[in-house]
DNA sequence: CAGACAATTGACCGGCCGGCCAGTTAGCGC
DNA sequence: GCGCTAACTGGCCGGCCGGTCAATTGTCTG
């Protein structure tokens, strides 16, 4: 709830707008946005945020726009610095990954909503990111590293998928019967997921 | 869209309501959908809406209600019909629970909505199943035929988790590059999953 | 058949939603 | 300094949202 202040800088006004807009996207979905509410709160005026985006659904998509290329820079980043195949690193990527969400909470909501949208125009930069991975994960079954007889593609879906799942539900399934936290359902995964991926002997 | 129909016979109005609102809450969410869209496709006045449900709210905890009914009692009696604890049962808990979901895309959704709400209530049955589920693998990995440095819980919850995600957000990753089929990604699923939770000899 | 009561209707309400517009103000090139 | 453009404002609008209510109709009981 930050007061009205006039900065005549539109950039400084865009991001104050988008930012709000995320959190309350995040936060409510869509629909449940009230354009009052979010321009009390990023503490401009309604046609601001009509001068600024056009409408509300070209607002929302400014925003998811935004996230997804935060996103997929930060994995990019990650997926680029990976060093030699092998399966070590695997173990380690699903460990980044996993922390990455955990501590990108706004994300995996995001991702939740536009999954019910339907909405996947993200498709380019995300084909490219899972290209990407699918493909170091070729290699190292090419080494005799990891099992050969799976798609990597499937690979990097299970892994990507029970993180996601995980953080997204978490209000779920939190209180299941002996559910641990976070770093012991990490652990097991692994043990399971690793075990799973490696070549028998 | 059906016709308006007097029927007078209140539960079966009751059942018009909560099928047209349980349609269009999947698709929409709850704060999308309009109660004179949802009277139109039910076929009633907005306001025996009303006079039902007393609420968009209640009429929405009504529709989770029922359909979360039949989700436990389908799992419930899938499970119960399970029989000797050993790791080929399973497998094929897997792939049932797997192709449940596949044939009732309804119910994905309406996780998926409950998740972003932040909604926990249907604990109690939830709790109920996975306790069980749960108590089936703690049995089976006793008798050696499971790895038993494992949370039978997070046994549970990687399957499901796995299986729910992978169509929940089937729209977001249907397009990634080499991505196979139902089939074949619950086949691959199968082969890491069932590596990872036998012990190794 | 009376009369009680629930099912059902349609007219209606206050509120607020997203969006628009006429006007004001500040910055920036000249 | 001057004017042009874009940032920004406040007020307003049509529409429709969820919800209410008085009246009507059908059904069941005694």
């Amino acid at each position: 709830m930050s007061q009205r202040i006039q900065t005549r800088d539109p950039e400084l006004t865009r991001t104050r707008i988008l930012d709000a807009a995320e959190t309350l996207f995040v936060e409510l979905g869509f629909s449940a946005v009230k354009l009052s509410a979010l321009a009390r709160s990023a503490g401009v005026t309604k046609s601001l945020i009509h001068h600024h985006f056009g409408s509300k659904e070209q607002l929302w998509e400014a925003v998811k726009n935004r996230a997804f290329e935060r996103y997929f820079t930060a994995q990019m980043a990650m997926l680029e610095e990976a060093g030699e195949p092998n399966a070590e690193l695997l173990r380690s990527s699903v460990v980044a990954y996993f922390n990455f969400l955990r501590d990108n909470p706004g994300v995996v909501r995001l991702f939740a909503w536009t999954h019910l949208e339907g909405d996947s125009h993200c498709s380019d930069l995300d084909n490219q990111l899972v290209g990407a991975g699918a493909e170091w994960v070729r290699q190292t079954q090419e080494r005799g590293l990891l099992r050969q007889d799976i798609n990597p593609t499937h690979v990097i879906a299970i892994f990507v998928m029970t993180c996601t799942q995980w953080f997204e539900a978490k209000c779920h399934h939190e209180n299941w019967p002996g559910m641990g936290s976070d770093e012991a359902f990490l652990e097991d995964f692994l043990k399971i997921f690793m075990e799973g991926v490696v070549p028998r002997e």
